[in-house]
DNA sequence: AAATAAGTTTAGGCAAACCTAAAAAATATA
DNA sequence: TATATTTTTTAGGTTTGCCTAAACTTATTT
C-alpha cells in the first residue's frame, strides 16, 4: 500500500457518502488536487487490487476491503491528531497537516501503543470518532447548528470545515467541543443566526452555522 | 528533500568517518541495499544541489550544507527512538525500524514540541547523542569493551551494532546503558572475554566486546 | 610496463504517479 | 431526435528512483 493509494482510498471514503452511486473522477481529482486523467489510472489499479468497485464512466466506490483500509488510515490520522493536540501543544487548526504525513507510518505496534498511551480515545480533537482496530465507527447523533430553530440549545460535538481559518475563527469566538450554544434569533434574508454562548451573544453566518455540529 | 535524498545524506554521514577521503559508491550501495549505478546517479544529483562534494571515481563527502541536513535527520531519528522507548513501551531493538519512517516527517514545530515533551534528552536509547537544532553533537568519550584489559572496569554508554539479534542478546545478559562491566580475563586465542556484571561472570565473544561501548 | 582484476560510470530500461491533449462516451439542449 | 456540451478515458510524456549490462577508469599483479 503506497501513500498515494492510501490517500485515494481515504478520499473515496469521505466522498462516497455524498455520492452513494459512485464518486466521479472529476470530484475525486478536485478533492485530491490532481487531474481526472490521473484519477482514472489510479482507480483502475485499485480496482485490479480488489479494493474498489469501478465501472467506467460510472464512478468508483469502496468495497469491504477498501473501506477497511480507508478506516485504518483514518484511525491512524485521528489518533495522531489526538496525540499532537493532547501531548504536544498543537492547536486544533495545526494538527491536520502533520497528521496527513503521520497517518502513513506503517507499524501495527506503533498504533496500538499510541492508542494505549492516549487512553483509548473515542474522538479526535475535531469531534470526529476514531474507528477501532476492526474498522467500527461510533455514529454520532449530530445536527448542524443551521438546522436548529430559535429556542433550541445544543452542545458542540464537532465541525465540518477543518480549515485553519475556520478553526481559528472558532477559537476567537471561544467555541470549542462541549460549548453550549443557544439559538436566539434567525435572520431570514441571509440565514445568519444570533446565538448565546456563555452569556455572550454573537452573530454566526450561514456558512458558520452549517459547519458547526451539535448534539441536543 | 525527498525520503531517498535524506537517507543518502544520513548514510554518507555515518560512512565518512571510516572513509575520510571519500565514501565509495560500492560501500554506499551496500549500506543502502542498492546498487553502485543507482548511487552514482543520486550523488550526482546531491552534488548539483550543493549538498555533497563528489569527484568521479574518488567517492563522495558531505559539505557543510549536507552535513547539517544529515544531522537534522539524525536528530529526528533519535528523538523518535527516545519517544518510542520512553513513552510507548517499545524495547530498544524494536525502535529503529519505526524511527526510520518517522525521521522523514516534515514539521519544525513537531520536532521542537517532541523534544520538549521528552524533556530535552541528550542521548537516545542506544546511547547515541542527539544533535541539537543547530547540528551540534556532544562527543562521548567511549571505548569498545575489546579495548579494555583484565582489571579494567567500564560503564556501558552505547552499542555499535543495533541489530535486533544483538540488542536482544544484551537484554538476555541483562546488559543495558549504565551497566558496570569488569574485565576478568582475556582468552588469547579467540579474544573472547570473561567479564563480571552485577556479581555474575559471563563470557563475551570478540564480536560482542567490539560492539559494546563503555566509559571509564 | 603490460595484463588482469576491481571498482565506477554510462547507457538504456522499468514502474509509480503525475501531467496535457485528443478521442470517446454520456448528458443536456434545441 | 439530432446537436452541442460536459465528463471520462486513452494516448503519449515527464520525473524520480531504481535496475542490468556494457564501457571505462583505477588499482593490483606478474
Ligand atoms: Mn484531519
Ligand atoms: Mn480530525
Ligand atoms: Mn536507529
Ligand atoms: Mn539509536
Amino acid at each position: 500500500m503506497t501513500f498515494s493509494e492510501e490517500n485515494y482510498l481515504k478520499s473515496i471514503y469521505s466522498l462516497q457518502k455524498d455520492s452513494p452511486k459512485g464518486v466521479s473522477t472529476t470530484i475525486l481529482a478536485q478533492y485530491l488536487e490532481s487531474k481526472p486523467a490521473s484519477v482514472t489510472e489510479m482507480i483502475k489499479k485499485l480496482d485490479e487490487k480488489g479494493l474498489v468497485l469501478y465501472q467506467p464512466y460510472q464512478g468508483v466506490l469502496l468495497n469491504k476491503n477498501g473501506e477497511l483500509v480507508a478506516l485504518k488510515v483514518i484511525r491512524k490520522h485521528r489518533l495522531w491528531e489526538t496525540f499532537l493536540a493532547k501531548k504536544l501543544d498543537f492547536s486544533w487548526d495545526e494538527i491536520h497537516d502533520v497528521a496527513e504525513q503521520l497517518e502513513h507510518i506503517k507499524s501495527d505496534k506503533l498504533i496500538k501503543e499510541l492508542d494505549r498511551f492516549l487512553g483509548f480515545p473515542t474522538h479526535d480533537p475535531h469531534g470526529d470518532p476514531i474507528p477501532d482496530e476492526q474498522g467500527n465507527v461510533i455514529k454520532v447523533e449530530k445536527k448542524q447548528v443551521s438546522q436548529l430553530v430559535p429556542g433550541d440549545t445544543g452542545t458542540c460535538v464537532g465541525v465540518n470545515d477543518t480549515s485553519s481559518s475556520f478553526l481559528q475563527f472558532l477559537d476567537q469566538q471561544q467555541i470549542k467541543l462541549g460549548t453550549v450554544i443557544e439559538i436566539m434569533h434567525l435572520q431570514d434574508f441571509d440565514k445568519s443566526m444570533t446565538v448565546r454562548i456563555d452569556g455572550r451573544e454573537l452573530l454566526l453566518s450561514q456558512i458558520a452555522t452549517e459547519n458547526i455540529y451539535v448534539k441536543f
